[in-house]
DNA sequence: GACGCCAATGGTCTCGTGTCCATTTTAAGG
DNA sequence: CCTTAAAATGGACACGAGACCATTGGCGTC
């Protein structure tokens, strides 16, 4: 465990000008310079990033707290946001609230205690972790919000234009004649805490169309409960002629609840869903899905990230917004029943 | 940003007496205690854990090295490690060395440069990076491999009992009549690092098949190689009979080349695979596959960890192997023109 | 040859906590 | 009330690198 101080010595130098050795080259006499690269190599010395940190400087790693690791979603932002900030030289700690206030609070506090600079979340759970996350900021840790932000936050958000989303697919369904579009979860600042499902009833009004209060479910966001939602609105006496899917892993639950349940895409219900997944299109039909650029979104947070950490510059607007693509491969079609409207 | 000696100034009390506020409290009197836990409250106090472990104690960051955390059966590890570590007060480092034998070395380095306890590694990628593990146990780190091991290797292992997952698998193709069979990837020290490749010959010969050479592709193991690979076999003037997928990425890129080709499962070539990822129920036929278990695998890892770090107690055995689970679901039949053997 | 300048190098302090040892206070026993 | 041991508390130092200022050496100029 050799530390600079080992490797000045071996090199006969003294520690300050081992130190430029690694952060200041140029500075040195290159007959210095090899001795002290020498005397790394020999050592196998790697600082120790913690120590300068400690000064008060910044820290080299980044926290990330997602939602649900397991949804291909935040993988895939994890692993953008890693290549990039990794590319940087910064490591990154990744944590889950797995949708839960409850897990919240102890993911930021644990990222925290290792006195990251930045912090990168999926925001959304709980009064109390809002509050902390203001508190960080106070005391100089660079807040991002992906994928969600709180409402009147007053950090920088990288996102999804969900509300363009939602309406996007709302017009498309409503195209094809759909009158009896049910999302896959109602809006609740809590439990489900995105913007899709608050927009959806405004956009459905926008065309008109009602939204039954039998389809305004409060649930959890993941596979089980979409599976559980969609028997139960398909068993109403008035069942949706489309189910719209908010994201990629209710889409899983809601396909197993129509197979289970006899109903073919799209002849007996079309199904739509945000987040293009490559089992979707080895369904059969294959799934309607709206696309997020999720590479991108996720270099832009950790470019965010490190513009802000390095050269100070700070992002000049509140979010960076980014556009759904509507990918059409069969599993929306006219209802059967063509809607009177 | 508080310090304990602002907790201590503030309660009244000395710096070490505050400190044992915290990690020792039965020691203090209730009134002191009540004292410094109050001001800690009033300052929001949240100790640095990269201070304490400057000292050359235990940091409380632990690295995580996936293959590609995009991948389910990693992500799924990664959470479950994750929990686990997360419940013991541990933070966790997780990067990706993308089956890139070039990404590995950069990504232990910055995990190093953290100074981490210990290390949880997907290894299998380059001379160097092996080197570097071994240098990191001779400085204390703790190294744990999951999903595979280095050959010799002394660090402790968790894995699944690959062997005895493709034998199972092999005797149940057999078993149905298949005599052409082909894995998705012949196996290759640092290209294709896995063992199932690696025993898949040797499981052959148990039944008397041979692997002809055509069907000993060395590819990367990842979804499109997968579609790629499957494509050639399907060309050959003999082709297989019967697809062995390594893991569930692959299979997504057989099921789509097999769709491509025309190819119905299980009629014109059964499809088998490793992994049990939720899509797999959807698509027609399902596919059958041998299921990991994967949240009992990095449980596992991440208990070898917190109990060699915190009870300084080892694991008595060089690896801890788990079993997979074949389900069959009806991707796999006998072949059309039954075999001769 | 004295002076000044700049490049190259060195010294020292700081960060926040854990560890070890020293000191003070309290309670028990005579 | 004094002694003594134990309980409670305090002080000092170490860890490793960054930041800042001090020092040394070499060279050109007048």
């Amino acid at each position: 465990m050799a530390n600079i101080l080992d490797v000045a010595k071996l090199a006969g130098v003294s520690a300050t000008t081992a130190k430029r050795a690694l952060h200041e080259p140029g500075r040195l006499r290159p007959n210095t310079l090899e001795r002290v690269q020498s005397a790394i190599q020999t050592l196998h010395y790697e600082p120790d990033m913690r120590a300068g940190g400690l000064r008060g400087g910044q820290s080299r790693a980044v926290g990330l707290v997602v939602a649900s690791i397991v949804e291909p979603f935040f993988a895939e932002l994890a692993r953008s946001i890693g290549r990039t900030l990794r590319a940087a030289g910064y490591s990154l700690m990744v944590s889950e609230n797995e949708y839960s206030s409850e897990l919240e609070l102890p993911a930021l506090q644990l990222l925290y205690g290792q006195r990251v600079a930045a912090m990168i979340v999926r925001p959304g759970y709980g009064e109390a972790s809002r509050e902390y996350l203001l508190r960080l900021l106070g005391r100089g840790v660079l807040i991002v919000e992906v994928d969600y932000h709180l409402p009147d936050s007053p950090f920088f958000c990288v996102i999804l234009d969900n509300a363009g989303g939602v309406r996007d697919g709302v017009r498309y369904l409503h195209g094809l004649g759909h009158r009896r579009i049910a999302a896959l979860g109602a809006y609740h600042p809590r439990i489900h805490a995105e913007l899709r499902s608050k927009t959806f009833p405004e956009a459905m009004a926008e065309f008109g169309l009602p939204v039954p209060p039998a389809y305004q479910r409060v649930v959890l966001l993941n596979e089980d409960t979409a599976y559980a939602l969609t028997h139960e609105l398909m068993a109403l006496p008035e069942p949706p002629t489309a189910l719209f899917a908010l994201n990629g892993t209710q889409a899983i639950g809601a396909y197993r609840a129509l197979r289970e349940l006899g109903l073919r895409p799209p002849l007996d219900v079309s199904l739509l869903t945000f987040d293009n997944y490559s089992w979707m299109t080895l369904v059969d039909p294959p799934v309607d899905s709206i696309e997020q650029p999720v590479a991108q979104m996720g270099e832009a947070a950790a470019d965010a990230v490190i513009r802000a950490l390095e050269r100070r510059e700070f992002p000049a607007a509140v979010q960076q917004m980014f556009s759904g693509r509507l990918i059409q491969r069969g599993s929306c079609a006219p209802p059967a029943t063509p809607a009177v409207g």
